[in-house]
DNA sequence: ATCATTCTAGAACAATCGATAAAGAATCGG
DNA sequence: CCGATTCTTTATCGATTGTTCTAGAATGAT
């Protein structure tokens, strides 16, 4: 019973995250997601809570979508560092430059400083800790490593980077530079095959 | 001729850093900053013009003090791959558990996105990329390079790792295993002599 | 068709935002 | 002391913030 709902919710989930990788948290105001929802004030309240509740649904849309699909695109199950090399090389491949930063490494600096760590934040950077460290003990090196401590440390290591990385090219650095980067460490990382 | 300041400049400035490290550049108020800095309101736009000025003069006084600082300190000319260590593994010493962003880094990301870089936060990723590439050449195996652009690269490569490291400081993530990659890093930029 | 229910639309809310204006206080050269 | 100049304070501005309220529109069950 009530009134059908008359929105596409992926879309409109889709709209306000773009807002919220523009502008950020607290630079996306309510009309900004408005207009970029195409619901009005009234509507976001009602379905999403407040703008935090709407900002959380957008951010698990992003997960859900951007991140595990990047993964599974890129770097699926068994490729491997050959995976992560790409899963690295697609952070260049975005075409508005740095202009949609990374939700995650957004939220990070954003929300970073309060004592209460933000969940989701949480959660996204340990799927990407999880991914790197598995594909890295798909490769030969790691395997032999009994307790996996190794992959571990080189799992920290390059989700660092990759956060890094993401800074950076929201900074407007010279993709061939990072390009060159990238390929650099991950050559190395083979390397030690 | 005219009436004499009353505050002190580099008390204000600090005060001022300290608010928008916390808080970012939007999420600081002229009302935080009035009380961070011990100015009324209308003492800060005489001063400074208006919010963006007291930011860019706060950030001057970031890159002056703090980055210069730091970098002089653990990373002075001369002390090549084992100063950079000390420089990276410095960031993890920061009393305030990343309460207390650093301010290049959170200013990227805030401000990253729109067309325009910022000129500061430009400087202040020139200035680490300049230190990494001349610690590096006094390192035996850069030297050898001709042109330098093996240092050119691994300067790159370690300005995201140090960008990475600031945003998972930030994010709350455990030191113990942020110290690891760094050593874990250095070890094998060591080794590769 | 009626009713409870759910959604939408639009106006309006108090609070806060960045910024300004006006007036007093302090300094210096004359 | 005077007047010109510079700084500090206080009050206040219009705009925008996130949010709420209210009325209306659409649905399914009875």
């Amino acid at each position: 019973m009530g009134r059908t709902r008359e929105f596409d919710e992926e879309a409109v989930l889709k709209g306000a995250m773009h807002i919220f990788r523009k502008h950020g948290y607290q630079g996306a105001s309510i009309r900004d997601l408005e207009e970029a929802t195409g619901l009005k004030g009234g509507s976001i309240y009602h379905a999403f809570g407040d703008k935090a509740g709407l900002f959380d649904a957008a951010f698990g849309h992003y997960n859900r979508t951007v991140l595990e699909g990047r993964i599974e695109r890129f770097a699926p199950p068994g490729s491997g560092l050959k995976g992560l090399r790409e899963l690295f090389l697609s952070l260049l491949d975005e075409p508005d430059d740095g202009s949609l930063g990374c939700l995650i490494t957004n939220m990070a600096v954003e929300f970073g400083g309060g004592a209460d760590r933000h969940p989701r934040v949480e959660a996204a950077l340990g799927l990407l800790r999880t991914t790197f460290r598995s594909r890295l003990t798909e490769a030969s090196t790691f395997v032999r490593d009994a307790d996996g401590a190794k992959a571990d440390r080189t799992a920290t290591r390059l989700l660092a980077f990759y956060q890094g990385l993401l800074v950076l090219i929201r900074g407007g650095e010279d993709k061939s530079g990072l390009r060159q980067a990238i390929e650099d460490e991950f050559n190395q990382l083979e390397t030690m095959s």
